[in-house]
DNA sequence: ATAGGGTTAG
């Protein structure tokens, strides 16, 4: 340590055995009271230091200190601003900075943190320009500088420009290949990376970790399983991709089989295990490993917390749902994240606090359209059509575009809420202004609305009309409307429809029969009772026999 | 001091 000075050493031995944002502040203050703020290496520790423990800000009050910064502190800077995701333009000013205020030139090191910034968020008009940089400077034949070129073209969709450049190369090595390869799953081409994959003159575990999760995201289970049963060494990422690959597949038991499997497991692990509960409605399942999670003393993270929100959101509880929230506020999870604020306003509508998803909705920074369908679902759930509308014209007026699933929950609250003529006059926008064909469950609320309003011709022309088979649920909600509206010759129609589309559904049995009881014709509820015995099917525990 | 792989919402 004595090349580093007499007073930096010291300092020197404390940073190397610094493990948090805590010893890491006093280190800070030392270095500035014992004026050592223009030591360039002792700088260039601390900044990597900061790194490692996203300190930001502390990397940047320190570089700012240093009164003619070296070229390896300028790097270490700019790779920090690229590992946190801050903003490309706090890359981009630094790096002019560096071209044209410092003596040094930008030099191979320079260029890999800021194109992977580009590629954090797709900017392909930056990073093209980068390019051109690099090119002029001579560093694009590097193979760093050339691989981060590949991985910024690919992350952009500009799959031909990075099989321009990589072809061209005299020299690859795993990471380059690998890069390529996510380059091509990226823009769908599976078949591509598979033989650029099968190719590889050699491969490290990442390059295995790529191509199973491009298989999974490509719904080819069998493959990655193939590749996670063949491949020499696994580690964490492995098993998460194949855990979500499962998850996504509804296969939880094989899910799980792996997640027990897996030691180590870090927040990714246990937010795809999360999420995919979640996802699979077993909402009960992902709030014990949540609370698994906590016993462990792993911190949950903001996807975590999405995840423990959207099953909340399933299980309806309000009280669960109070916690959650205040634990949140009470944790550095930044609330103002557009998918955590959308968590919360859909967690508390569905809890039935419409009052804080109200208030929560209206302090966010910007509203986007899934904001906007949470908030207008709970409205719709609690009944209260007109305020759904009303937020519709209002997201309208702002200027966001409805998409399918807008209109469904738009669609649904005025057929709970009696609001016909709306509700035509909603799905008539959907396909005339907004060009969007109408999906089986938009036929479906149509349906209900129509049938709830006692216009049951109406409600059955459409359903014939429809350009797709209608689903169970349409032919459905059309059944309870004839029953609303006593209607049993088309009630016998759409029930004999029914029985052949779903023989084991009891809900159907019970509805036709309840119409004939309201008719008196008993003789002919007791028949349907037998049809329904002959074929085993037992009714639906809650539902009523009158 | 540099490059490649994993998680979130209606």
């Amino acid at each position: 340590m004595s090349f580093l000075g007499r007073r930096a050493a010291p300092v020197a031995t404390l940073l190397s055995s610094c493990h948090s944002l805590r010893a890491l502040e006093q280190i800070h203050a030392r270095i500035v009271r014992k004026g050592l703020e223009q030591h360039h290496v002792l700088v260039l520790r601390f900044l990597c230091l900061c790194n490692a423990l996203s300190a930001v800000s502390y990397a940047s009050s320190a570089f700012e200190r240093v009164s003619h910064p070296t070229l390896p502190l300028f790097n270490a800077l700019l790779k920090l601003l690229s590992d946190h995701r801050l903003p490309l333009q706090s890359s981009l000013f630094l790096f002019h900075q560096l071209r044209l205020r410092s003596p040094h030139p930008p030099d191979p090191f320079s260029y890999p943190s800021l194109l992977k910034s580009c590629s954090h968020f797709a900017d392909l008009h930056t990073g093209a320009s980068i390019h051109s940089l690099a090119l002029r400077s001579g560093f694009e034949s590097n193979i760093f500088v050339r691989t981060s070129l590949i991985d910024m073209y690919g992350k952009c969709c500009e799959v031909h420009a990075a099989k321009v450049l990589f072809s061209a190369m005299d020299f690859r090595n795993e990471v380059t290949w690998t890069a390529m390869i996510v380059a091509y799953l990226n823009s769908g081409d599976l078949a591509s990376a598979a033989e650029l994959f099968d190719g590889m003159p050699k491969r490290n575990v990442v390059s295995w970790n790529a191509m199973i999760d491009g298989f999974v995201k490509f719904g080819d289970l069998v493959s990655a399983r193939k590749l996670f049963d063949e491949m020499p060494e696994r580690n964490k990422v492995t098993f998460t991709s194949m855990i979500d690959g499962y998850s996504k597949a509804g296969d939880m038991a094989s899910a799980r089989t792996l997640f027990e499997m897996l030691k180590g497991k870090d927040v990714f692990s246990w937010s795809a295990m999360i999420t995919g509960y979640v996802q699979n409605g077993r909402p009960g399942e992902a709030l014990k490993l949540f609370l698994e999670m906590l016993e462990k003393n792993i911190k949950p993270d903001e996807y975590i917390m999405v995840g423990l929100m959207s099953a909340c959101s399933l299980l309806g509880s309000l009280t669960l749902a109070k916690w959650v929230d205040s634990y949140i506020a009470r944790s550095s999870i930044d609330v103002k994240r557009a998918h955590v604020l959308a968590a919360l306003v859909d967690m508390n509508a569905k809890c039935g606090n419409m009052e804080r998803a109200t208030t929560l909705f209206e302090t966010m920074p910007k509203r986007d359209l899934i904001s906007y369908c949470s908030l207008m679902q709970g409205y719709s759930i609690h009944g209260l059509g007109v305020k759904v509308i009303e937020f519709f014209s209002r997201m309208i007026k702002e200027g966001i575009v409805p998409d399918d699933v807008a209109f469904t929950v738009v669609l649904t609250a005025c057929s709970h809420a009696g609001l016909v003529e709306e509700g035509i006059k909603y799905f008539g926008m959907m396909k005339n202004e907004y060009s969007i064909s109408p999906s089986p469950d938009h036929y479906a609320c149509m349906v209900d609305l129509l049938g709830r309003a006692g216009r049951l011709k109406e409600a059955y022309e459409l359903i014939k009309c429809m350009p797709m088979e209608p689903h169970a649920g349409a032919w459905g909600a059309l059944l309870g409307a004839c029953r609303l509206n006593c209607d049993i010759e088309l009630g016998e129609v759409v029930a004999k429809k029914l029985f052949e589309m779903e023989p084991q559904n009891g809900g159907n049995y019970v509805l036709l029969s309840n119409i004939y009881a309201a008719a008196d014709r008993w003789a002919d509820v007791s028949q349907v009772r037998t049809i329904m015995r002959g074929r085993g099917v037992r009714k639906i525990p809650g539902c009523t026999w009158i």
